[in-house]
DNA sequence: TGAAATGTTGGGGCG
DNA sequence: ACGCCCCAACATTTC
């Protein structure tokens, strides 16, 4: 009467369903961790992610031995490791949270091999709130455009509060694999552990702390020199909080009267992912690919150069250069500086959505599947509900609009000011007119 | 979840 | 006092 819960981007012990469903069906639960960068489908994991996963998988380990359990960890294809560790673990059940990018079909080819060979096997829904198939339109089509997504969506109502974490389970010791995700040589990693407390008591008490301190100056999310975001993002992506349960705590739950006015945004955001992970569960591909096939006619005009200086912060734009920075540092990078920054690699340098969008992936402690390249077609207008590319961001005036006494920008560019920070790489004014010109040949392929 | 170019309006200076 | 012009300020259009 063992069972096996199988974890991915769920690592947590609080409302995770497959663990609970392990923990009502009784007896020993092995619960096994998979460090899988092989299997089709599978996208492995940047550097930053990585560093966040070991301490993550650390955290775990810990919060599973406070209850009694235990945490195997191996390294290698799901599908050879799974059934593995079932047969090991002398399990008869394997449980696991469901995912919606391409890696869906190891999981379905597992469910079937699983089945065949007598064990019980059952996916569950825990990291989002409304799963793909089931929201779409009266003609039953995905939704293209974000409101009417999230309209149906708060239609169709969320339809669970969260489980609370079990206070004991009875373990099943395994080998274990070690792994060392930490970069070493160099250790570039001081600028996250200064940041980030990654883990699932963290993402419990960061969420508290943005609802006590951020939530009721939401209003101001826009300005990066202000500290009112949720920075949940990579406890998100890892699963180490749910979005049952940040639904939970901000509809239900005791806010100020600031708070509740901007309750409704905050959740429109986390709409977002939603959205993004819809558009994904549609197209797999979405990281490789232009939702909008039109944007395939674009002709980009890469230069090396200009990627390096965009990457190291050292374009002479100081709210860019501030962003990227700000990424480099610390995994991270404010909302609206991803825009401006991400608007200008792709808008003024005319360098491909997929270059930027695969040095986030490298870079933030957020990386997500869906949200990532969701959002960078968002920008250069080739994804759903899109900004449209004639939509140029001027990156100084943004920075006059939304970090006007430039804090933000002091706090990440602090030469500036001094005669040595550079020339601006880019004439915003010649290269947007370009990107426009480029543009022409989208606008004729439609 | 823009920006720039172009158009319109109206107050005030001034002949 | 009047008309003309200038030019912010605002609105609309275009990309």
């Amino acid at each position: 009467m063992t069972s096996l819960v199988w974890l991915r981007d769920d690592l947590r012990i609080a409302d995770n369903p497959a663990l609970h469903a392990a923990v009502e069906r009784g007896g020993p639960i092995a619960v096994l961790y998979v460090l899988d960068d092989v299997s089709p489908g599978i996208r492995p994991l940047g550097g930053a992610s990585r560093w966040w996963l070991h301490h993550s998988l650390e955290s775990l380990r810990e919060s599973l031995a406070a209850i009694g359990g235990r945490l195997t960890v191996r390294e290698g294809a799901a599908g050879d490791i799974v059934p593995a560790v079932a047969r090991e673990a002398g399990a008869d059940a394997v449980f696991w949270n469901r995912r919606y990018g391409a890696s869906r079909e190891v999981d379905a080819g597992l469910k079937t091999a699983l089945r065949e060979s007598g064990l019980e096997v059952a996916s569950f829904q825990g990291s989002l709130l409304f799963e793909p198939w089931t929201v779409t339109t009266g003609e039953g089509s995905p939704y293209k455009v974000f409101t009417p997504f999230w309209k149906a969506c708060l239609d169709l109502g969320v339809h669970r509060a969260p489980f609370d974490a079990p206070t004991t389970i009875e373990g099943v010791p395994l080998p274990s694999d070690t792994l060392d995700l930490l970069p070493t040589d160099p250790d570039w990693a001081g600028g996250l552990r200064e940041t980030w407390t990654p883990g699932e008591n963290a993402a419990r008490d960061r969420l508290e702390q943005f609802i006590d301190d951020g939530l009721g100056d939401y209003d101001k999310r826009d300005q990066p020199g202000i500290d009112v975001t949720s920075r949940l993002s990579p406890y998100l992506k890892f699963g180490e909080i749910s979005p049952f349960q940040i639904w939970e705590r901000v509809e239900h739950g005791r806010l100020s009267g600031a708070a509740r006015a901007n309750a409704a945004k905050f959740l429109s955001e986390v709409g977002w992912r939603e959205f993004n992970a819809t558009i994904l569960f549609h197209n797999t591909d979405l990281h490789e690919r232009n939702y909008r096939r039109e944007f395939d006619a674009f002709a980009w005009e890469p230069d090396d150069e200009n990627i390096r200086a965009w990457q190291k912060g050292r374009t002479g734009i100081p709210i860019v250069d501030a962003g990227m920075r700000e990424l480099w540092h610390t995994g991270y990078m404010h909302n609206r500086v991803r825009m401006i920054t991400a608007s200008l690699l792709v808008k003024n340098l005319l360098v491909d959505w997929r270059v930027g969008e695969q040095w986030f992936w490298d870079t933030l402690v957020d990386a997500d599947e869906a949200s990532n390249p969701g959002n960078w077609q968002w920008v250069a207008g080739s994804g759903a509900d899109a900004a449209p590319y004639f939509r140029i961001f001027n990156p100084l005036l943004q920075a006059d609009k939304f970090d006007p006494h430039g804090d933000y920008q002091r706090r990440w560019v602090p030469e500036l000011g001094i005669p040595d920070y550079p020339d601006a790489i880019v004439d915003l004014k010649a290269s947007r007119a370009e990107a426009l010109a480029h543009y022409e040949v989208v606008k004729r392929s439609k």
